[in-house]
DNA sequence: TGGCGTTGAACAAGCGCTTTACCAAAAGGT
DNA sequence: ACCTTTTGGTAAAGCGCTTGTTCAACGCCA
């Protein structure tokens, strides 16, 4: 018999399994003579005996395991997601599994495999691409699962950051600065954040007062390249803006390229902030201010929301992280516009590097 | 009855639960009638039948699965090893699992979870700290493991990059473009990994034919804000160094930063070259050469070593991924030196920011 | 001393699956 | 017509665990 069983401990105590099934998971059913239950431990001690999930798992028909599908272990912001969920996850007993969307080829056929498959009891999903069959596969079973930081039409359940709220007090804090004309960077049309968060951008610029001009607000990818080229586009107008809010860190830095790039110094000539913070922004040139998200507290969200559905089948459908408050941090990137206006670039300049 | 069983796919199909297994397993004893087969295969589809994870691994005793610890998502370097990883498992019929190290506190208590608790078949190990009791636990029991990217004592299968090489590559690099006095900016002396690049560091220097200084090797925390610190020491020395190769990407980031803040001018002062690419290298300012390394290769050949372990007990201590080769990946943070030596910083000088 | 509640455990079923062994019916050979 | 082989499946055990049920032994009281 392999060493590792119940029955190897329950040999080596001479007990019935049961009794060490019992003993070992403190059942309180169990009624023991103090010396057999030492006898029990230390057996099991001595075998090192680890239980085995798969069987246990079986008979109770949950893994006591949580899913958590990113789309890519590479994107800043899903770090402090994660170590939310774990951590929230630890808490309600919970084990996390992470794994990248693109190991099953779609959240479609990673739900099938997981949660139908009975590995995990329930699924986070990091919104990466939802264009996959995700709703007919979830809604034919329980569809134990809960979408992280994107709406999703219909009742499956999701929780999201306060994109609004979080770009409103960006563009604020812009305008407090003095800032009158300030663009946006904002992300692809069909990511409902990158929607939310201009939305934010819109909302702010209205509190304050401040025109939004059509020119300074430019869809682009959530990356480098595309912050790059957003920036360029910015820095050809013949009346560029004197302070930007980007939608992304990695579009930040890639705008952030292109004014080094076209000679533009920032803040001097424009100030820059980005959406969500990471350690890296304090190192770039200059420090890069940016808005700081509760994104722990979301992954912690999302976990705990997913607990409730899975136990209680606490059917919410949308939830929102509001605390703590989304805050600036200042950082060398921000400065009071310059005096007079100047434009940067010539309409047809492109990267030179 | 759950609809989701064997059973359920039987019932319906008018057949024996182990004829349903063995049909939709195309186990190679089966002969069927075709259209029993039919019927069974109409039955599952439409019954959305997927097999249950837990109670095939109890009977098989293999998950199937593999583990993949990493110390830190938010780690660009795992991000490539993540994906070759995921590559070699689905090619091996393997389904990768992905967990930070902190998750179970410690590599020891993971391993136990994981590989003896059966939720895994194996463990890819990725270098965080090894500081705990693993190698204990491993020699107790079938020690299904594979350490990546860490030379560990004892005979624990493991696989690295060619450090020693990827670092003398950089250092030829800047040796070709005239460098003499090359600085490196290392990582902590107990970090292996740091240990075989400064080693490499200094085969380049001797090859090229050019004396290491002992004030040109620095050591420091491999993050932002060691290279930072780091970067200072060696611009506050009465002869500076021309170019510098900085041993982990955040790093050279946080020694980037460090010149700005000096106002040492990259690559007109100083040449900087760093271990490791990324796609926010070329964003940097400026943007910075990097010593592309085999790390998706790497992730699959760890990969592969472990499928080998777990099947055959194929136990081998060491491999080293040597192809495809490293190579510099040039960018404007490279140059030759300036004409006249200059000292940049007075020996006390401290970050403004 | 006989009946009874309690204690401390063993027994047995079953979670959903794989696999060895087995077997009825049809087909083929002589 | 009888025996053998092949075809096309079924039957049953068991992976390691949990849990409802059973049950012997013991102390206790009348």
């Amino acid at each position: 018999m392999s060493p590792n069983t119940l029955g190897a401990v329950a040999h080596l105590a001479g007990v019935d399994p049961s009794t060490v099934s019992r003993v070992l998971r403190n059942d309180p059913v169990v009624r023991i003579r103090p010396a057999t239950r030492e006898r029990i431990i230390a057996a099991a001690a001595k075998l090192g005996y680890v239980p085995n999930v798969n069987a246990r798992s079986l008979v109770l028909r949950r893994t006591m395991t949580l899913g958590l599908i990113i789309p890519s272990a590479a994107n800043v912001v899903y770090d402090q997601i994660i170590k939310g969920a774990e951590s929230a996850a630890r808490a309600a007993g919970y084990v996390l599994l992470l794994t990248e969307s693109s190991d099953f080829g779609g959240v479609g056929t990673a739900y099938r495999e997981l949660v139908l498959g009975g590995r995990v009891d329930g699924l986070l999903i990091g919104s990466g691409n939802l264009n996959d069959s995700l709703p007919d596969v979830v809604f034919e079973r329980t569809g134990n699962c809960v979408v992280l930081n994107r709406l999703i039409r219909g009742p499956i359940p999701s929780i999201i950051e306060d994109d609004e709220r979080g770009m409103g007090t960006g563009v604020a804090h812009l305008a407090e600065l003095g800032h009158k004309r300030i663009a946006c960077i904002a992300g692809p049309a069909d990511i409902d954040t990158a929607t939310r968060r201009l939305s934010g951008f819109k909302d702010g610029m209205r509190a304050a007062g401040l025109p939004i001009g059509q020119r300074y607000v430019q869809r682009a990818a959530f990356n480098e390249a595309g912050g790059f080229e957003a920036m360029m586009s910015l820095l050809r107008l013949a009346k560029p803006p004197t302070a930007v809010a980007v939608s992304s860190l990695p579009a930040a830095i890639g705008a952030l390229a292109a004014c080094h790039d076209a000679g533009v110094d920032v803040p001097t000539d424009l100030s820059v902030i980005a959406f969500h913070d990471a350690k890296i922004a304090e190192y770039l040139s200059p420090p890069l201010a940016t808005i700081w998200m509760p994104l722990f507290e979301l992954g912690e969200a999302a976990t705990k929301l997913l607990v409730r559905v899975i136990n209680g089948k606490d059917f919410v459908a949308l939830e929102r992280v509001r605390e703590p408050e989304p805050r600036v941090i200042e950082r060398r990137s921000l400065a009071p516009p310059r005096r007079q206006d100047r434009r940067f670039l010539a309409p047809s300049a492109t990267r030179s590097a």
